[in-house]
DNA sequence: ACAGAATAGATTTTCGAAAGAAAGTGGTTT
DNA sequence: AAACCACTTTCTTTCGAAAATCTATTCTGT
């Protein structure tokens, strides 16, 4: 690291700040890699995050990587002792279901409103995340092997443009970040049962599930939509439920 | 303030850390007051925080107010603005009603759970802290001009543990400490109604209300204790609307 | 051998100063 | 008078070091 100060200079490999983009701060871009990495599984669940580490692996100084830690745990991903530091939010089955639960709630309520709330805009954008979405899935069941990371990642962002596009006209700030950030949280768990050779449920349509949803939101029949929605996630986290318990049972022994 | 460093020193006035209290770092303290002085109201919504300010007012440095500031950003009761610092959440009726609708959706469904699970202690509790606050809502009406401070805080804090009693049994972390924060943020608003001399609404019955909501929830009738507690908030912020419309259209003066 | 104290090392937390950006000021030109 | 530029001031943001605290280890006495 050279002597140079302040304000973030786009590091390589990222991009330059766009207009409209507004990266400003060391302590923003801080914040956005470490979301980034921790939900990717970058950092184990527990780990403890040394600042020393952290300004290794960053760059950034103290103050920006705290200020992002700080930010970071109120949104749950990382946890804090008094004067102990920062960690890496640990893994368990009664967090991953409060944050799938709450997601449902705040989803749910959201897709409702934006069912009695959304034009035609909407209706398109709903239709049009679905497609790429649809696109983007076939492309990476048609791929043989190991689907690469670019392919799944660009899934990802897919997967989650679609459910950000059902609930866009709920006209409630508060819900909309409260459904990013759950989304975030459960992000992590479902992660490693996508790159790691976990079972996945076979008897199970994901496409389908998607096409439904959209369907009765499209019709605008309110309960059922939001019935499949809360089946949809019910369905995945209790499938990430089993993962772990089998990962549990493989290392004790 | 002198040379001395480090580790928060009870300042006049306050509680010494009792085993148990855990205030331990400048910056959980700076945070804990930041907020109880933004939800009181000593700073006016929309005005800019000045870190000189804060540094002198509170005495702590800049390290722990900006570590502050970014936990009270999340919670949103205040904004950051890329270079140009912090200040405290602006009003508006728009904002009130999010944060009272979300607040309705998140306490409705603790409500509902707690119903479900609640036990014996969890129905001791509500009994308890009904008590105690209708104790203390009566020596208030009781007292002939204006009631002081204390007792209006007093007033506050028996109302919050008695909503905190409703939804105790919930066994949902998020869904508690969601119900904090936007507690935080609707009192903000209901303050200044509380103290100013605003119109009450002669026909409410606050206490009968209170009264009404926890009859229901201890005869476990689920959905009429819901429907009384969203209508208890909102009846709240429509009294709260009509005031900041009148306090606007006194200001055009 | 074992509890307890003392020490050394690692890590967090805090401070004060310095760098950088935004807002304000005043003067000049069109 | 309005628009523009250079300069000054104010404020935020960042840095690196110093202080405080925690953790692990060694030493001491029973």
């Amino acid at each position: 690291m050279s002597g140079r100060r302040n304000v973030a200079q786009p590091m390589a490999g990222e991009t330059p700040p766009r207009a409209g983009d507004e990266p400003a701060t060391l302590a923003e871009t801080a914040y956005r890699r470490l979301h980034r990495d921790i939900v990717a599984g970058v950092f184990a669940p527990g780990q403890p995050l040394r600042l020393e580490l952290l300004k290794q692996r960053y760059g950034f100084s103290f103050s920006p990587l705290r200020e992002a830690l700080n930010r970071l745990q109120a949104e749950r991903l990382v946890v804090a002792a008094a004067l102990r530091g920062f960690s890496v939010a640990p893994f368990s089955a009664e967090e991953m279901w409060d944050a799938t639960e709450t997601r449902i709630l705040v989803e749910c309520e959201a897709l409702r409103r934006s069912i009695e709330h959304g034009d035609d805009d909407w209706e398109a954008g709903i239709v049009a995340a679905f497609h790429a979405l649809d696109l983007q899935a076939r492309r990476v069941k048609a791929i043989a092997g190991e689907p690469g990371d670019d392919d799944l990642s660009a899934l990802e962002v897919r997967h989650q443009d679609f459910h950000r596009a059902l609930i866009a006209k709920c006209r409630s700030r508060r819900l909309l970040d409260l459904a990013e950030q759950l989304y975030a949280e459960t992000q992590r768990y479902r992660l490693p049962m996508l790159t790691g050779r976990a079972f996945a449920d076979e008897a199970r349509d994901v496409p389908l599930e998607h096409r439904q949803i959209m369907d009765a939101a499209l019709a605008r029949r309110a309960d059922e939509a939001t019935a499949l929605l809360a089946a949809h996630y019910r369905r995945t986290s209790t499938l990430i439920e089993r993962n772990m318990a089998a990962q549990e049972a493989a290392a004790a022994d």
